[in-house]
DNA sequence: ATGAAAGCGCTAACAA
DNA sequence: TTGTTAGCGCTTTCAT
């Protein structure tokens, strides 16, 4: 026996049909308990493990999800991933995954290859705002987006902007003026929204927006040291951030203690391991991934009851946690001597 | 057309027989160029694409690979898939992923769920010692192992033993003589590695091992509050912490903060976000969870094209990070005045 | 250069 | 209760 047992070698051991192999193997009660045994015996001597690939081939649908992400590596897909795969595991699925690096050619390709696969539907982070794709196959594969929205598809995403809005906010209460925001970047929607709510709140207050305090920091930046060191550079510095994404925040944290610029007050846009542990410590706006992730596969399985459900919006609510950045206050009212 | 289309539907469109679409679609290149034209169109009006779930019943061997870790959110084991799934990409692979809970029973499933699914081959970080459910497929399945090494398979790992032993070996040269290990777990081979690796270094200068200092922390344990606490409550305190995984080291800082006792020596196994913005900055020992992936992924290529080739054990060097905490010398040097 | 037919492993009718 | 037959979508002989 070279390769793997088929349901035929095992039939043939315990000296029955495929059929009742198959009954035995699908728990199927109306068989005959002395052939259940010869079968059993027979799977073990065997080790006779079902091939799904054929079984799904059969029933048209296979009994795997597929998630697609910007990348593995970040803490937030990995924890939507983590939760992602625990429920589905609970509800017999298998997962395949696939990475973009945000690039629209590589989430058309993953998610061709995943229609390939047979997956049973897909969650994914969307880098297009539509997916024409998959536009085909609606009736039969359904998809959640998550984390970013996706024309005319469910959704299960945060509030970004007023979120973002109710930071900034903070940091106005604080007594700022001069507020910068890092990590920009245009081409996540996500990032975006969170600068429209930077934007709106300086505005409630009657203060100018100043395109110089929002510099552009691309997402994959590990450490916008750069950045960070151009808005401090201007004649009227800030005197408080607003980091725009938690993958940015631990990499300006780090480059605030490398300028000893710790007097700056912060608000981090997603919450990060030791972001209390450092000091001051990060207060941040927290978004869940494990809740997100939950709710994403909740609702795709609820789309493969009844394909013609239609899409819904699901926003899942955010978390200020307060510590004690946000409490700083500007510079100017702190007028005691500084390093650098 | 309610589903997907099929190579028949193709076929019937294009008015030509189903193999003539079969080899326009995998680009074999004896295929008269109208007829070419006539296929690619209908491929297109359809939305065809290929069903790899056929294909690879028919060939025998899926384009997939599972790998399975602990747990997905654990930045060692993120990283390391994330390194996979890029170089699985470019080998044309799809990763399907589980996760283990370390729990041997769950190994078993995934295992055998991933055999199913028909994966050509399986990377995984073992918790048993061996994987009995997969010998009798060893001629059509190769595994890796990474992280932890499995019995008779290849492996690529670290040298926990004695990248431990160095590390202590820094604390001692700084004066220490009483240090903590913590973040030991018997159910973790590494941790074991680890542990005989912190208690050479200490015999080799003569000192005793105390078993106090090395309460269990159970790996999943994310803020080791009550272990650290633990060992500064002796009577003989220690002057100097060994961080025995990254997961940990993260949470025993954030307690070192609270508990204020930031005086004392640090050093991590494994490296970790913001290592290096809180102070003291941690030294640590940088074992690179990409290397590892690449090397696991490449490794099982090989195995792919040759399921003789004999088992090979692959030690990747890990390096030590200085940084400032594991200079800190011990408190009985310092004397001052402390807080609690 | 193209097509017809068989079969990969499995399950859903239908028979026995 | 058990077995036979057909067929899921595809590729692979073997003809043509």
């Amino acid at each position: 026996m070279a390769g793997r047992a088929s349901i035929k070698d095992v039939a043939a051991a315990a000296g029955v049909s495929i059929k009742t192999v198959s009954r035995v193997v699908n728990g199927v009660s109306t068989v005959d308990a002395g052939m259940r045994e010869r079968v059993e015996q027979a799977v073990r001597d065997l080790h006779y493990v079902p091939n799904s690939t054929a079984r799904s081939l059969k029933s048209g649908a296979g009994n795997t999800i597929g998630v697609i992400v910007d990348s593995i590596d970040d803490v937030f897909f990995s924890s939507l991933i983590s939760a992602i795969e625990e429920s589905a595991l609970s509800a017999g699925l298998g997962v395949v995954i696939g990475s973009t690096g945000h690039d629209p050619d590589r989430e058309r390709d993953q998610v061709l290859r995943m229609t390939a696969q047979n997956v049973r539907g897909i969650i994914l982070a969307p880098v297009s705002d539509r997916l024409d794709a998959l536009e085909p196959y609606r009736p039969v594969l359904p998809v959640v987006a998550v984390d970013r929205k996706l024309a005319d598809r469910d959704s299960v995403t945060i509030d970004d902007h007023g979120a973002a809005r109710s930071a900034v906010a903070e940091l106005l209460a604080a007594g700022h003026r001069r507020i910068a925001l890092l990590g920009w970047d245009p081409d996540f929607s996500t990032s975006q929204d969170r600068r429209r709510g930077y934007e709106d709140a300086l505005r409630e207050k009657g203060i100018e927006v100043d395109p110089d305090l929002v510099p552009l920091v691309p997402y994959r930046d590990p450490r916008p040291t750069q950045a960070l060191r151009s808005v401090l550079d201007l004649t009227a510095p800030p005197t408080a951030l607003f980091l725009g994404n938690a993958r940015l925040a631990a990499g300006a944290i780090a480059a605030t203690h490398t300028l000893g610029r710790t007097d700056l007050a912060l608000i981090s846009f997603g919450d990060f391991l030791l972001a209390d542990s450092v000091d001051p410590s990060v207060s941040c706006i927290d978004q869940d991934p494990y809740e997100i992730g939950e709710l994403a596969l909740r609702r795709l399985l609820e789309l493969l009851e009844d394909p013609q459900s239609p899409a819904r919006q699901h926003i899942v609510p955010t978390a200020f946690i307060p510590r004690t950045s946000h409490t700083l206050t500007p510079r100017t009212l702190t007028p005691e001597g500084r390093t650098r």
